[in-house]
DNA sequence: GTCTATATTATGATAGAC
DNA sequence: GTCTATCATAATATAGAC
């Protein structure tokens, strides 16, 4: 009896969780619009009838997904931001630069949900936003605002400025990443691709590397 | 009788710019599924019945929107790549980036459609890339490829690194404007914001100013 | 050149059987 | 918990009147 409903959980858990990496994966790439929910149910074999089950209308089923991309974000920033081990602002840049490029190489998704819905007006947009972006954006307002070393950065920049310069900067190769494939031949989620992408970003944020403070 | 027909051609031209800035606006906003050619009618105060006689479907509807959002931006980076009166690499580089991020600043669906478009697979993503974007490639690989100066960067930056590192730093700020507002209260179209913006990404992308080559 | 009316399809939502 | 069947709506495409 027990080892049935513990089957039954677990097959209920992957039910829910296939709908929902169905849901996001169509979700980032066609937009709320695009996705209808039949080819969701379809993707991830079960009926469309389903999706109401676990999720309600449509629109819960979208904010579950946008929390599943958003989910390791939030901890992963918030843990570099309050590491004592890193040595200084320039370093701690360095480490939020590089975490960025790596986590948005390996979540597409998290870019495109957040430049389709964050694009226009809508309850969607102010869902998001008061969810999710606005706590990045404080955490890297907060991480720039430390006084003399600018963040680590060589020069004063706008948090506004920064956010949507590193945001974009970061993103776009792997948001326009078919775009890419085609207009380059070049596949952006190459390991080395990504390492590259990383590497000039903090190369162009931060500046060369300070000589006294070793490699 | 010539007048007449002067008339009814300017009325004619009047009614299908007015269609055709409806769906640049719909289509950047929205994108190819969540616009309907009716709101675009609507928008555009005619009939939906009347975009199918002055466009086609939906799909040529859409081509010539894009075909308008591009207009200026060949024409003007090749004029600026051309230039004999811009002293060195380096220079003319600053030029490029500054007049990109105020191309986007004034032509936002731009970025909405390429950033729209670009992400997925698809037969409208190889007609927008093999038209529009592949030009653009081509014009900033060959500013990179110039030899010594390599182009005016402080460093060499492989064209595809340095192509999606300037779409995004440049646009995203002008893509998420709504979602900027929300999160910081800047509106990123206020000159003063767009002139920042210029300036940070220009000092970042070419690094301080050199003074052996003055202000 | 502009509008009305309609055919067809796809979608989100929902009720109900098992 | 999962599926079948159906409703109501909205969209594109198209034919045809003026």
């Amino acid at each position: 009896m027990a080892r049935m409903d513990a089957l039954r959980e677990a097959a209920s858990g992957d039910t829910r969780e296939g709908i929902l990496r169905a849901a996001l994966r169509a979700f980032a790439q066609k937009g709320f619009d695009g996705a209808s929910t039949r080819d969701i149910a379809a993707s991830a074999g079960v009926n469309h009838g389903l999706l109401r089950h676990y999720f309600g209308p449509k629109q819960k089923l979208w904010q579950a997904a946008v929390d599943l991309a958003f989910a390791d974000m939030q901890a992963s920033l918030d843990a570099l931001l309050a590491d004592p081990s890193i040595p200084d602002d320039r370093a701690r840049a360095a480490r939020v630069i590089r975490s960025h490029v790596h986590y948005v190489a390996e979540h597409p998704e998290f870019v495109r949900l957040m430049f389709e819905e964050g694009k226009r007006r809508g309850p969607r947009m102010r869902w998001m936003v008061d969810r999710h972006v606005q706590p990045l954006y404080d955490a890297v307002r907060s991480l720039l605002d430390r006084g003399s070393t600018r963040g680590g950065l060589p020069f004063e920049i706008p948090p506004v400025h920064f956010f949507y310069l590193l945001a974009g900067a970061a993103g776009a190769l792997f948001h326009q990443a078919e775009e890419c494939r085609r207009v380059s031949g070049v596949d952006p989620f190459e390991p080395e691709v990504v390492e590259e992408h990383a590497r000039v970003l903090e190369r162009l944020l931060l500046g060369p590397p300070d000589p006294e403070s070793g490699g």
